[in-house]
DNA sequence: CACCAGGTCCGTT
DNA sequence: AACGGACATGGT
């Protein structure tokens, strides 16, 4: 059975927790976005004052959770007001960015597959990704394909890949899908670096949209041209660029790093 | 047609 | 430890 959950929208909206790019896994559909997370989908779309929650019934939990409802997020964003400046702006912009609590294996795939790589390229890589290897499923009415898991992954060679796009992420997406396949651990402990084509930035991606480690500050090119162009900062590397920002943001880092990139990229003109 | 995109690897200093 | 070129591919 399906069922709609309401919400308030302030602190929960769809257009930008959706847009600020930490899902690469959606579709606009009536007048909002159809989700996929895993094996499951979802509808999720913003009106006037609400929010509305779509989903299978037995699945409304895991995307309460998967949406981080349990969160008080005005606190959050109360801070960002306080830091003035550049990230008061974008925060005001994001006000209803949410950070969801997505799967491990998938957020990993997805984040590999996003380095050096615009955003509407990896979505339709990943899209062609779960028609390939995922199972077709149906919710309102609609066919979606689930991620794949990473036995199923594991299955198949670099050639596979560079078939549906990868070009030459594709040996990353065979190690580590056999890494993981074969039993290597994935969890908030696991040192994410060691997996073949996972450097810093896409480790700390995963550590945010996984593990809701928000004390981590992803820095790709957008946050360093915000780094350069609202902060006024000098250092060349990333990794000082990401220092700077962890030091002065603390635990709240991994949520305004959103405010900040749904800004710095909506305002791409 | 260069240049860039939610970077990382690898060989040189 | 730090730096720079190579890497696929499609959009602007």
């Amino acid at each position: 059975m399906v069922e709609t959950e309401t919400f308030a929208r302030e602190y929960f909206d769809a257009e930008s927790s959706v847009m600020c790019g930490q899902t690469f896994r959606y579709a606009r559909a009536d007048g909002g976005f159809f989700l996929g997370s895993g094996r499951r989908a979802c509808l999720l779309r913003s009106e006037g004052e609400h929010t509305f929650l779509t989903a299978n019934e037995e699945d409304i939990p895991y995307f309460t959770d998967y949406f981080d409802l349990g969160r008080d997020y005005s606190r959050i964003h109360g801070a960002a007001l306080k830091e003035g400046g550049a990230l008061a702006s974008a925060a005001e912009k994001g006000k209803g960015i949410r950070i969801f609590n997505q799967q491990p294996f998938e957020t990993l795939v997805c984040f590999i597959l996003s380095q050096n790589n615009h955003i509407p390229r990896i979505r339709a890589t990943v899209g062609r990704l779960c028609a390939a290897l995922g199972e077709r499923g149906e919710f309102c009415g609609r066919e979606y394909f689930t991620f794949p898991s990473s036995e199923r992954m594991a299955q198949e060679d670099a050639e596979f890949y560079r078939k549906i796009g990868a070009g030459y992420r594709a040996e990353y997406l065979v190690r580590t899908a056999r890494e993981i396949a074969d039993g290597a651990e994935l969890s908030p402990r696991t040192k994410l670096t060691d997996f073949y084509g996972v450097g810093q930035k896409v480790a700390d991606c995963v550590s945010l949209f996984a593990f809701h480690k928000t004390e981590r500050f992803p820095v790709d090119t957008w946050l360093e041209k915000v780094y350069r162009e609202d902060f006024g900062g000098t250092e060349k590397s990333r990794a000082a660029i990401t220092r700077f920002f962890e030091t002065k943001f603390g635990e709240n880092s991994g949520y305004f790093q959103q405010y900040l990139f749904y800004y710095k990229r909506k305002s791409r003109e």
